[in-house]
DNA sequence: ACCGCGCGGTACAACGTTGTACCAAGAAAC
DNA sequence: GTTTCTTGGTACAACGTTGTACCGCGCGGT
């Protein structure tokens, strides 16, 4: 069994606050008595029990980030950083994975790990406004994504006019036929921002947004692009560009587009979202929207900080973090 | 505040341990008694307090995957796939992020999150097996990854034999300049197993290994996969194939063949191991030794429920997982 | 009328830690 | 030589939960 506190005050013949005074460097202690503590602390290897410690102070030095799936490399990276991030304050980061379903997403709001946590980052995938209104745990979260409302800190890149941006892009080349892939006006609100920043540069640049030119996904994966490119070679006038929701439909997308013998970006145009690490060495390289994730996860986690130090009732704020597009081969040829 | 035990106790007027009974099903409770509290509980959203329920029992519901860094897709869909295991079994996953940095294994090792983690999972990086036999934390511990020494129980695939037979598959295509990328017989554990299923296989087939196609690399990542490529092809007789350490590499390799303009597999045939998603959607798509990461999640997961089950002190068990190749265009053209 | 028993429930201690209050002994001040 | 202060340390309670032991009540059987 592990050592406690009063097994290294019996064998150090002090009382138990006696270590752990010394352990945490509190109260007064003589220089003799902490040496022959400290060895008796070596000795029978002990740790303190953060259980105990935590319910003692109430703080358990644990945050949890709440992303849909942890193998897609967009949340693995942003997981990288914010754990990296989270260090800096001494805290350890638990990965709830939701499957972007509500139900579960439901739980993770509702404090599942209430108690266990002490904050909580939270990617929200098909939760509604609704939902977050009826709220009741009381553990500081701050959102990472769309607005759904003003629940919370949030901090996110504005999906809106990364999906503009990007499509605005594939305008400036001249393409006129501009087929989106993932996003759709009724889905969730990241969905939605970005079907709309599509939409909305299409119709500023004088262009007629076509219905059939949107194929929706559930999915954000590689298979979804390969299927969705399927479907919109089979239109009697294919699009000459893809604006796809994220970087892994537009890799899908870059491969089935190869399979049907279509060069990119010569007849067609692709661009992604996130700028993953595959989009930087994939053939051909992929134009996408880069958001500043080391930003982000660091924002996110200095929230979450600013919360736990006290300020627990100020208004939630906002904070959108920068994105560039990077343009690569799968637009510029 | 969050409410207690005991403020729904003197709510619904009866005793602390009522509730407790009713919360937990356990003790006797009427029916009457058990609605009118279980009102109370909604009423209040009353959470049980983790931390005490752990001191109680000295289990926290809570284990750690410590790999090297989770931005890496193979980690990223390992511990996806972990996370769901430890879903079967109520227990939350906590990632540590090593950075393959032997000072941050060792405190993980040592256990730093002790009495916070139930168990841990652990993908080491760099450690020896003395720092293994040094453990001192009595934390159940499944190692992922190769046999260092009979400490723990261990789960993987045999990177000598993976290794073997993806250059098998590079010697039975005719190839006979075989390149290694990534692995060196002077790394750690994994890496000297990959190099010597490399050279081993090399030498069965009657081929004489050369020093100078062997371009180890600390990073297994994308750019180390470029570099290494850029030294290869500046060889006065370059090789025709590489056997990359994994995919990442070898998806940096298949990008820097490109651009170098050798066509591939025509020219360099290219093998990786892990499979990531990646993998199947690149073009060209790469062969890659694929193993079965499903069953690694699910067995270290169970190890770890055997062990917390009681068999603390049993011998170390091993595991191998099952490999095949997938056999995709950087290869099979 | 008494015993035994199942039912519904309570009281208490303990898990390991730390904050608060206190205390003994020696030193410094008058 | 009493008072006051500092130093080094202790005792106790409390955080929220749950396992163990116990208790009172009504009911059926003798």
């Amino acid at each position: 069994m592990a050592a406690t506190l009063s097994d290294v005050a019996a064998r150090a013949g002090v009382s138990i606050k006696t270590v752990s005074n010394v352990v945490n460097g509190t109260g007064r202690v003589g220089a003799e008595t902490r040496d022959r503590v400290e060895r008796v602390i070596e000795e029978l290897g002990y740790r303190p029990n953060v259980s105990a410690r935590n319910l003692r102070h109430g703080r358990s030095g644990v945050i949890a980030l709440a992303v849909p799936e942890i193998g897609n490399p967009y949340f693995a990276e942003l997981a990288e950083l914010v754990v990296k991030a989270a260090e800096g304050y001494g805290w350890t980061v638990l990965i709830d994975q939701t499957d972007a379903d509500p139900d579960r997403e439901r739980l993770v709001l509702q404090g599942i790990r209430s108690h266990l946590i002490d904050g909580l980052l939270f990617v929200p995938g098909r939760l509604s406004a609704d939902d977050f209104a009826a709220r009741t745990d009381t553990t500081p979260m701050v959102l990472l994504g769309e607005r759904l409302t003003r629940v919370a800190d949030r901090v996110a890149i504005d999906s809106y006019a990364a999906a503009r941006a990007a499509t605005e892009h594939l305008i400036d080349l001249g393409r006129t036929r501009i087929a989106a892939i993932g996003a759709t006006a009724s889905g969730d609100a990241v969905s939605r921002g970005r079907y709309e920043g599509y939409h909305d540069a299409l119709v500023a640049a004088g262009h007629r947004p076509s219905a059939r030119l949107v194929v929706p996904q559930r999915r954000w994966r590689h298979e979804s692009g390969v299927e969705a490119v399927g479907r919109l070679l089979a239109l009697s006038r294919p699009p000459d560009a893809l604006f796809c929701s994220n970087d892994l439909l537009a890799h899908g997308a870059l491969r089935a587009l190869h399979d049907h013998g279509v060069r990119v970006p010569d007849d067609i145009a692709v661009v992604g979202i996130d700028d993953i690490a595959e989009s930087r060495f994939s053939r051909p390289s992929l134009t996408s929207v880069a958001p500043d994730k080391r930003h982000i996860a660091e924002t996110a986690v200095g929230l979450l900080a600013d919360r736990l130090k006290g300020s627990f009732s100020s208004a939630p704020r906002e904070f959108i973090a920068g994105f560039h597009l990077e343009v690569r081969e799968s637009t510029e040829g």
